[in-house]
DNA sequence: TTGTAAGCGTTATCAG
DNA sequence: CTGATAACGCTTACAA
């Protein structure tokens, strides 16, 4: 349709204040960026006509003049999952996209646990290059230095997916890690026919923070809500398929009676490849993390019977809005950013 | 951070194009927003040019010029539930933010399950003061054609929460619900103990399509893997609270062996009451829809069991992003804007 | 310490 | 049919 006669907005602009205030625009722009050079009573009369007019600034217009770049980087552990994977599928989708609006993604890839690396990698970001980082990564004193000393230098940080709680990240991007836990539990336990067995717990790494965290939510919400369960060690699969191929078979081969497992990693490769070859898949309740081309499928044939996940197209887009909004001090919408646990079952998976 | 020297962006503008084809400013124009008055050879010589650099408007900067403002309307059935409470509440919250994007959001409530005056209302819109409507409304031919009518008219429509697929709105805002209801079906069939008894399925009223498809999802499922349970005739509870509790009393007294409740509408409220009334709460099983105060208590003191939703927030944002694309008919990323089917149990209910 | 004026990428209003 | 040229709201040299 076109508006022959475009409504005028109403709002106030900068011109608007400068001449409430009674100074110019290159004045009214020094303070509302807090620029160096101004007399504190010309500053307070400024913001007191950006009070009285309620101006709120036109991010579009400013970004435009300034030719303003953002360039965010994310920092992935460099293993072979299939949700990272996603991840990376999704910054390069989405970086398309955001051309135009002025930002620019890369990713650095970091050998999966492994922390010396990932300090190195994070110290020697260049700031005159990066305005911020996405970092997916262990929690260590280490990390949580560098994080420390890349926001000094006046970088924008958000954790991703595994949060880094110690360190001066501004935000975390991801799920509820305990609560998911606790979701897991839940429906495990009502998933179990006769609600009682042994139960299997996989999980990723001791470092993972994400792992620690839907481990003890898991089993605080199957101690207080059914105990008639017996809750077998974690097993550590290090998102190695062939390590759980050979830890597997004996575990079974000692507990027959295994009524479910929770796969609270992300690597669900071995574990599927396992429960097929030995025609498991349809005795044992399973419940696993994240939904990807394989677990996917797993849903579909009946291996799994549920899968926690969360978007990887949220978490790129929220870790990109709460990045910008860091690096520029704007405000954000919270609900906005707040990741979802997804459950699925075969009945709501999303199309393809 | 500041960036004392901002990195061009070095991406082709319309100055480019211009050059390139040989044309001016304004003819480049013209052809980018196909306005008339250009020779056919001048048409394809500047698409050629902006072929050639790959050229792609900054909407930003265009916005900026156009002194544009999005005028869209909300149009949502008067009842007294807390979705459309939910609803209503993002659209007054968002539409503070969208001051930002140029986007003006307005509310019009329609006596529900009346589509007679749901017609009139649309067809009383004018296309010089509304750019785009989102509908929530019952499916009727006379509905059909009035959205056909704004259409035409050059105004942008998406059906909202409840498709009108026979219609001719530009694109439908909701979760799939025969998914939705296949899914309340699997988790029904999944929590029941022993897995079999008599289920009572709550539907709204006829009218609304999303509570056929949500019924006829269901009964799908139920019928198919869990055969074992009985599934008794719908109730229709028109979203009211008094009429539900004359109608559960006597059903109970004929069926005191229902062990599970479906309410696939909206209005919980009477629901909750009678079960509370009658201490039936922790021996039926409940899968409600739609997060809300109500039900999230519901959930938290065990009266529910699960509740599927709808992200209010995520539709309000999505049917605004939407409107505003076909609006200038720019492209737009179907993922972001696909509904999820959100499962809720007490272990993962969102904060607040 | 403050102001003037040019410019960011696009659209719109005039003339020609 | 086509082309200058002035906006849009904001930033930023460069002057004063």
């Amino acid at each position: 349709m076109t508006k022959l006669v475009p409504e005028k907005t109403g709002k106030p602009t900068v011109n608007d204040v400068a001449r409430v205030a009674g100074v110019s625009l290159a004045t009214v722009d020094r303070v509302l960026n807090a620029r160096p050079g101004v007399r504190s009573v010309t500053i307070e009369r400024v913001n007191k006509a950006i009070r009285d007019l309620s101006y709120v600034r036109d991010t579009a217009a400013a970004n435009l003049a300034r030719r303003r770049i953002y360039n965010l980087l994310f920092v992935l552990p460099a293993t072979q999952n299939e949700f990272v994977a996603a991840l990376e599928a999704q910054i390069a989708a989405q970086s398309e996209n955001l051309q135009t609006d002025r930002t620019r993604l890369s990713i650095v890839k970091v050998p999966a646990f492994d922390p010396q690396e990932l300090v190195r990698i994070v110290e020697s970001i260049d700031p005159a290059k990066i305005d911020g980082i996405a970092v997916f990564g262990p929690e260590t004193p280490s990390v949580r230095d560098a994080l420390h000393h890349v926001k000094e230098k006046g970088i924008a940080v958000v954790s991703l997916v595994s949060d880094l709680p110690s360190s001066s990240r501004d935000h975390f991007v991801g799920i509820d890690n305990v609560s998911a836990g606790k979701t897991a539990a839940q429906l495990m336990g009502r998933f179990v026919p006769g609600n009682h067995g042994k139960i299997l717990v996989i999980t990723g790494s001791r470092l993972a923070r994400d792992h620690l965290e839907r481990r003890h939510g898991f089993d605080e919400v199957m101690a207080s809500e059914f105990p008639e369960f017996k809750i077998l060690p974690s097993l550590e699969g290090r998102d190695d398929a062939d390590l759980l191929l050979k830890l597997l078979p004996p575990l079974f081969a000692k507990h027959p009676d295994i009524r479910g497992i929770y796969s609270s990693a992300a690597g669900n490769d071995g574990l599927i490849q396992f429960l097929r070859e030995n025609a498991l898949d349809q005795e044992i309740v399973v419940v696993g993390h994240e939904l990807t081309p394989l677990s996917r499928a797993a849903l579909e044939t009946g291996i799994f019977d549920v899968i926690i996940s969360q978007d990887t197209g949220h978490l790129v887009r929220s870790a990109v809005r709460l990045l910008r909004a860091t690096a520029d001090d704007a405000p954000f919408n919270p609900a906005q950013e707040r990741i979802r646990i997804d459950i699925y079952l075969k009945e709501n998976m999303p199309p393809e």
